[in-house]
DNA sequence: GATAAGATCATCT
DNA sequence: GATGATCTTATCA
């Protein structure tokens, strides 16, 4: 297994959300790892992207996502859930792609969602910031395994009337068939 | 089966 | 003071 470094993470960020389904998050808790496969991201990138917090300018939140590649974006959302998110594209590009579902030993519905999944892998704003390419707490690895390219789902974002022309961007990625993958 | 509402707080206006 | 990159439970058809 490889530890994905800063190169992965420094490129298109809608190639890095589609190459991120199969890899392995790791987070180091004490003295126990947990791991899961990502089976489910998003594409948030650029001020172009309304959906995306960054389209509004730079903030003290969102300046978290102007910064390195393979860095963590984590947010606090209602008040009650986190959102893990990994930086892309170079410095001063605001992007990112949200991990939005792992597959989990065990029970599958344990991290089938942004919110839960952090709250699995014990995720909080203590990890904003965390460069995953060094950190000992927090990093993703490639394990080899192979997604086909037809076992990749490309769907709309949900909830983006307003963004008329970034309807038809195809931002959301997940494996097919997989029982992970958030639903509704 | 689908849709609606409530929980709850950091951040922005 | 309003609002959101969510999730669960309740209610209706």
């Amino acid at each position: 297994m490889k530890k994905l470094d800063r190169g992965f993470f420094n490129r298109n960020t809608l190639k890095v959300a589609q190459e991120l389904l199969g890899k392995f998050i790791v987070r180091r808790y004490g003295k126990k790892i947990i791991t899961g496969k990502v089976v489910e991201t998003e594409a948030y990138m650029g001020p172009l992207d309304l959906a995306s917090h960054a389209s509004r300018g730079k903030t003290p939140r969102t300046e978290i996502m102007f910064g390195k590649p393979g860095i963590a974006y984590i947010y606090l959302i209602y008040g009650m859930y986190y959102c893990f998110n990994v930086v892309t594209e170079k410095k001063s590009y605001p992007a990112a792609v949200l991990i939005r579902a792992i597959e989990t030993s065990g029970n599958e519905k344990l991290a089938n969602g942004p919110g839960k999944l952090c709250y699995f892998f014990k995720i909080d704003k203590l990890l904003n910031g965390e460069d995953t390419t060094t950190s000992k707490k927090l990093w993703l690895e490639d394990r080899r395994e192979k997604i086909k390219k037809s076992e990749i789902i490309a769907r709309k974002r949900i909830g983006v009337d307003y963004a008329q022309h970034s309807q038809h961007y195809l931002w959301r990625f997940y494996i097919k068939d997989n029982l992970c993958v958030s639903k509704r």
